[in-house]
DNA sequence: CTACCACATAAAACATTCTTATCTTGCATA
DNA sequence: TATGCAAGATAAGAATGTTTTATGTGGTAG
């Protein structure tokens, strides 16, 4: 019903009193000149009162403008320690923290994620090991791991997890592959190509095979060219023009390959955050569960 | 970008502090169950931390959460004063206005818009005198009146004026009478009927006459049944049964009788707000015309 | 157990706010 | 005065945000 009064309005104010121009706040702010009208037209609106005089061509702030400047200000200054209050608390939790994570979530999710939690809460300390899902899930029902981050959902009641992303395996080829400017190929023309596989172990091998299974296609009759031990050196290689590689979706942005389709199919799987299933848990543990499950909807 | 923390939302937090349920509030509030779990959401996003405890049957405020109260609150105290003093020099805006309106503004539009300026500026006198669209434009240029409202624009550069509303002259009948539940009457059915005019000299019926006349029509060649001296005697006798009357839309709310639409034709017209041209002005009467210009945007 | 109550989640409707494009006005310059 | 420029206003459509409706889930009491 009413708009309300918000943050960012008053902030925008603020900076015209300020600065004295519309036009140099849009600028400032990054936003349109027509967007600050707006939202100047919008207090006055709402307050029922004319704010700033602008018949002239240098703007005033009138009486009630000045007046809700100081209330701006005021706002702030309350914002601001409300701001501090919450960084204190947050810093209460503090303590050490022992996690698990398969290769694709260790090294292309959990950095990131790793950094803000860490922002948030400075005086925490945590460690993270990366080895295989299955490792993960039996280390985190022993108890070893606090929380564990893999590609496979845990089986038993005494674990919880949720999902945490989706993903992709996606072929990848250099930039001068024939196949580099196409949206999609289909299986067959794959199997005439010079492939490069991880190792039978990998997760991700395990999901290719087991995914193309599905729909018919037994990669074991396709020669690989190549068999490498990591994601990386599978990226390397095809950066390398060595052929076409199978890779996380995850794992490809900014290392300038390519990616193609394979038609008629999407080989995705998800990955997942498991934690064993209990009535008490530290306030450091709850915080971080808790952290990482709104993650995904507070940043981006 | 970031949403920003709006009134409403600390307005929500309050209640649910208040009264420990988030239902509940949603009832109070009148808005859905939803839209209160979404608000707090969004708060808890936006500080980065939680503020409502509602794993058990009963949900329980967080540090943090005691934290925010506080602050909604001194936010609130900091708004009635702003509330406050705000009102307070509205109502530093007093005197005298004077105030010339034709019929249909006069009586169908002023009477709710004057409510609300009285209400925002108290120590303001009002008096409006209803007359007729050219001697309210006579008298604004006179400076008898401050401003008028009327059914015409006026020429000359001497007098500024902008448009208030829209408006239509429409054939209304009676429940009982044949066209009350058609869509569409021809010119030709109209002519052979019962027709109640105003006298020659009314806005209403100058207007009728001239945008008839703009597509051929002379309705002086129609001869009425009977010729009333306002809208309203009009509206009577068509409620009567007396006939088909030409009244402005704005003037049937309510009053139960059908109206109806000539094919082929929008009888439309526009009201306007007219007062002299000058740089000086009155605290008084800038603050009545600029409430008058944004008045149909605040109010629906 | 089972029913119920309260909050969570999803999808779609709905509303607000922003951007782009264009207009108007005042002022400075020629 | 014309002419151009800079600043703000306005309009229409695009992009976001918020709410609703419908449904899911879990805890608690009977």
């Amino acid at each position: 019903m009413t708009t309300g009064m918000n943050t960012e309005y008053l902030k925008t104010f603020r900076e015209i009193a300020r600065l004295g121009s519309f036009s140099e706040v849009a600028r400032e702010m990054g936003i349109s000149q027509p967007a600050v009208s707006f939202q100047v037209q919008k207090l006055e609106q709402e307050l029922g009162i004319r704010l700033i005089d602008r018949s002239q061509k240098t703007i005033t702030l009138t009486k009630a403008g000045e007046r809700l400047l100081r209330f701006a200000e005021a706002m702030e200054g309350e914002r601001e320690k409300l701001r501090g209050d919450l960084e204190q608390m947050r810093e209460d939790i503090s303590g050490d923290l022992l996690i698990g994570a398969s290769t694709i979530p260790g090294e292309y999710l959990l950095p990131k994620m790793l950094a803000v939690f860490k922002q948030r809460h400075p005086a925490v300390k945590i460690q993270a090991d990366i080895s295989d899902s299955v490792t993960v899930i039996n280390r985190v029902r022993d108890n070893t791991y606090e929380v564990g981050f893999c590609g496979i959902p845990p089986e038993g009641k005494d674990l919880a997890f949720f999902k945490i992303a989706g993903d992709e395996i996606i072929p990848i080829v250099a930039p001068g592959h024939p196949f580099a400017n196409r949206d999609e190929v289909s299986p067959e023309e794959l199997e005439g190509e010079a492939l490069i596989f991880r190792e039978a172990t990998s997760g991700t091998q395990r999901s290719l095979e087991s995914l193309l299974g599905r729909v018919g296609i037994d990669i074991k009759k396709w020669a690989p060219q190549l068999v490498l031990g990591s994601t990386r050196s599978v990226i390397a290689a095809v950066s390398a023009g060595a052929g076409i590689g199978f890779v996380s979706s995850l794992a490809i942005k900014g290392s300038g390959v390519k990616s193609a389709r394979i038609k008629g199919l999407r080989l995705t799987r998800d990955f997942y955050c498991v934690y064993r299933q209990e009535r008490v848990v530290s306030r450091l543990l709850e915080a971080f569960i808790d952290f990482i499950k709104t993650y995904e909807k507070s940043h981006l």
